[in-house]
RNA sequence: GGGGGCGUAGCCCAAUCGGCAGAGGCAGGGCACUUAAAAUGCCUCAAGUGAGGGUUCGAGUCCCUCCGCCCCCA
């Protein structure tokens, strides 16, 4: 036996770990896992075809941004859906499981810029690194599926997939704002905005600015989003985040006359339109707001107003909606009045029209009623601004000053007095649409998906410009669009794809005249949005999705990943299936592309998130190296429960030593000859018959409670099981049980560590049984029933809950004959003797609680 | 500010429907093996469940309040 000892420094932590470790010879996992990889690899067992008898089961990793080698984020995610690819392929499914590389994005562009390699060398070259690891742990995958973001023939589809939905209104161009950093001349994502409003990059202060730019209509399927989501398998608090997020509201939307401006030629007929979740509340409304980018502000504020209305503009355009609605800084400042009025149609009543930073124009209608006596922000503004305060809803009590938002009569409202707030709300939004004044009105906080980017490394978007037909959409038979590799990276911030004259150069479909081509990239989200389909049969050459294969294997039957993702891809994903669908791409009847979702938990460092980006990575390299890939698989699944967060410390690493320690122990125990085997002289009746039976029952309570535990995802229990397994081998070992019953928990035991520590259990495995038995092929275990029960149980007695006495009893005891039991024993009529019993809780053979009336 | 989650031995974590607080691991202690150590095997130690209140025959589990940490939205 060697021992080594490698030292490991963690980067992060700033500190030398040992692990220490013993090679035994035998079981040399440096050798043993790569060779299994090729074997499984060359056997094809993780191969399924279309025409696979065996019912469909479709397990899916997120699609990974390849950022170079793995982390430990990586591995929990891949270990995850491993476990679950060999578990269900011995259930009997063919498994589909495929990988690929969500390969365009932002950072491999930045990398070029600051001076590396080209963002195709470098993404490829990032990819490679990761999928070596990603080998190295030994997940099972179908490789000849893989798919890249970046490959011409993904790029054509998805372009084609744009151009469906232009054609079917999916797809359209709008101004909107962005945010703009001025010092790196571009777009920045909001996720790149950082909290106080400034570039993550350059440190300036980022602007709004509107842009030309091209969205997805996602808000056409708001309400069908919000719906299916009832129907799905998915961590409730996903499914709450995505609600919340769609953010559906009942209200009414109505109009208000403008009145008393300066420039009544100008406004004469001019109305604001308001939308508002507090219909009932119409009669407290004692000013109205606008947003500062409301077309309507320029038109009514008064020359004697113009210097508040313009400082508070200027203000805004240099703050983001996070400042904007933080509620944080002086509310006279955020605020200016227009100097003119408008006309609540309830009460006929004149009220100041102000703008606020608050209101937003991309929310309702740009433009609220304020009603301070009922809304915290409105009373905010209007004690700072000295406006009129009127409760409309009585509040309950000794409520004080502060406004009542909640539930109650309403009073100071002239027809709506004395109904409560439900009934009012009816009552209000009944009166507007019977005076023409306005209606009921659902809004969404969804809005549509801008997909424009002004990248290089990114899908190009398939249209040009043409200054006869506009934009015209590239045909299908002149894609891919390909990105040109003649370009050059500069600092300024501008997309190459900007000046690059041989991509721009192009000929208008339509007119066959000159034309520009659009030099914006989609967002990677698009990308990510459909690789679960393509991947059903990623050599279909007809269209971007197989229809046909998509009916066998969709939908996903269990897709896992970070929560990170639980809004913005996972919701994307689900608007294209639909989208797909409605545009004739795939079978109309899947609406839902995952019915099973599972969010693993963050591994963290420094307390953040382990990613390379904030540069906290801790790679599985060196436990390749040292333990081995199960040893670093069985401790991932060991830490806890998957969906919870995992602290990286030196706690973990010494998990990982406990785990490699267990896999020797077993490779140890499976490997060893049995000297009860080979020698046939010793017959049966010199077992001993109490240990071989509590083996039995220990093996098969292990199958039960492993399967339970794979089929409900608490792998952390699965492994203490077949660890508990494992000592009672060795304690039937040393009692003497029949070699014939040990043997055959070997056997289990293997099996039931094939999703688990796949490499170490299929070489123990072919050890025992031969070349020609491959482990990840066989049957997964079934318990035996006979096995799974009890002859006696302990039974609990409590006198008034508390534990009193423990009696043995057959298991099927009759609960009278139990109860008496419990009277007779001596503890019990000792305490019990001359106490009044008020009653007995009787749960034979478990428990039985005697309770005793007070004196 | 709103929404969600978590809090159990020194540490990571178990605990079906509310029913004996402990399955497994790490660390600690002891024993065996060894010239010795490592490795290995066995034995052993340990909290009353963040705090307070409520419901109940019985609460880690259900309800309320508070404290601490994390995530999402604003």
């Amino acid at each position: 036996m060697d021992i080594n000892t490698y030292s490991v420094l963690n980067p992060v932590l700033k500190k030398v770990t040992c692990i220490t470790m013993a090679n035994d010879l035998d079981y040399d996992f440096s050798k043993i896992e790569p060779l299994w990889q090729k074997r499984w690899q060359d056997l094809g067992i993780y191969e399924t075809d279309p025409d696979d008898k065996r019912p469909p089961y479709y397990v899916l990793c997120m699609y990974p941004y390849p950022s170079g080698p793995a982390h430990q984020g990586h591995v929990r995610n891949y270990t995850l859906g491993d476990v679950l690819v060999r578990y269900r392929r011995m259930c009997g499914y063919a498994v589909l499981t495929p990988f690929g590389f969500d390969s365009f994005g932002l950072p491999a562009e930045n990398a070029a810029i600051k001076g590396g390699a080209h963002p195709k060398d470098g993404t490829e070259a990032r990819i490679k690194e990761l999928k070596s690891s990603v080998q190295r742990l030994g997940a099972a995958y179908d490789w000849r599926r893989e798919i890249k973001s970046h490959d011409p023939s993904y790029i054509k589809f998805n372009q084609m997939i744009f151009t469906r939905f232009l054609e079917n209104d999916l797809a359209y161009k709008a101004e909107a704002p962005v945010n703009w950093c001025p010092g790196c001349k571009t777009v920045l994502a909001n996720e790149q905005v950082m909290g106080d409003g400034t570039c993550e990059r350059s440190g300036d202060k980022v602007e709004r600015k509107q842009l030309n730019q091209w969205f997805f209509r996602i808000t056409k399927y708001a309400e069908e989003l919000l719906e299916d989501l009832d129907g799905l398998d998915w961590p409730e608090r996903v499914k709450i985040m995505q609600r919340n997020w769609i953010g559906k509201s009942k209200g009414a939307t109505f109009k208000l006359k403008v009145e008393q401006t300066d420039r009544p030629q100008d406004t004469d007929g001019c109305e604001i339109e308001v939308y508002t979740t507090r219909p009932d509340t119409v009669f407290g409304m004692t000013y109205a707001v606008l947003a500062p980018e409301h077309p309507l502000v320029q038109k009514i504020t008064t020359a004697a107003q113009k210097k508040a209305v313009d400082d508070l503009l200027e203000k805004v355009s240099q703050s983001n909606e996070i400042e904007r609605l933080s509620g944080e800084g002086d509310t006279t400042k955020r605020g200016a009045f227009t100097g003119s009025y408008a006309v609540n149609p309830f009460n006929s009543k004149r009220i100041p029209i102000y703008i606020a930073d608050y209101v937003l124009m991309g929310y309702g209608t740009g433009a609220i009623m304020a009603v301070p006596g009922e809304d915290e922000r409105d009373f905010e503004f209007a004690k700072a601004h000295n406006l009129d305060i009127i409760r409309t809803t009585r509040p309950p009590e000794g409520h004080g000053e502060t406004p009542y938002p909640g539930p109650g009569i309403k009073i100071n409202s002239g027809f709506l007095n004395g109904l409560d707030v439900d009934a009012a709300k009816e009552k209000a939004a009944e009166w507007l649409a019977e005076e023409g004044a306005g209606e009921k009105s659902t809004q969404y906080r969804l809005r549509d998906w801008l997909i424009s980017r002004q990248r290089y490394w990114g899908c190009p978007i398939p249209v040009v410009y043409c200054e006869k037909d506009g934009a015209v959409a590239v045909p299908d038979e002149e894609l891919p669009i390909l990105l040109p590799d003649d370009v050059e990276f500069l600092p300024t911030g501008e997309s190459p794809l900007k000046s690059h004259r041989g991509f721009l150069n192009a000929t208008c479909p339509k007119c066959h005249g000159p034309a520009t081509r659009e030099s914006d990239t989609m967002d990677t989200f698009v990308d990510s949005s459909w690789y679960y389909l393509r991947f059903c049969n990623p050599w279909y050459d007809k269209a971007p999705i197989d229809p046909e294969a998509v009916g066998r294997f969709m939908p996903v039957d269990q897709y896992i990943g970070g929560i990170t993702h639980a809004i913005l891809h996972l919701l994307y994903a689900r608007f294209f299936m639909k989208a797909l669908g409605d545009s004739g791409l795939v079978p109309k009847e899947i609406r839902e592309p995952f019915a099973k979702l599972f969010t693993q938990g963050m591994i963290r460092l420094g307390g953040k998130a382990m990613s390379k980006s904030k540069g906290n990575v801790v790679s599985p390299d060196v436990y390749f190296k040292t333990v081995g890939a199960d040893a670093l698989r069985l401790a991932h699944l060991f830490f806890g429960p998957p969906q919870d967060d995992v602290d990286w410390s030196e706690q973990t690493d010494e998990i990982i030593e406990g785990c490699s320690r267990y896999l020797r122990k077993v490779w140890k125990i499976t490997t060893e000859k049995d000297p009860g085997i080979e020698n046939p002289s010793r017959n049966s009746a010199a077992f001993d018959k109490k240990a071989t039976d509590k083996l039995q029952k220990v093996l098969n309570k292990a199958v039960a409670s492993v399967t339970e535990d794979l089929e409900k995802y608490a792998f952390n229990t699965a492994v203490s099981s077949c660890m508990t397994l494992t000592n009672e081998i060795n304690a039937a070992k040393r009692s003497g049980a029949e070699p014939t019953v040990i043997e055959k928990a070997k056997d289990t035991l293997l099996l039931l560590l094939a999703p688990l520590a796949p490499h170490l259990s299929a070489e123990a495995w072919e050890k025992r049984k031969g070349t020609d038995s491959l482990l990840h092929a066989q049957n997964w275990p079934k318990a035996d029933p006979a096995f799974l029960v009890d002859e006696t149980v302990t039974m609990v007695v409590q006198i008034n809950g508390k534990l009193r006495e423990k009696i043995e009893v057959p298991s099927d005891i009759d609960p009278s004959e139990a109860e008496r039991l419990a009277f007779d024993s001596p503890k019990i009529s000792d305490t019990v003797s001359g106490a009044k019993i008020a009653k007995t809780i009787n749960l034979a053979p478990r428990l039985i609680n005697i309770v005793t009336a007070p004196e």
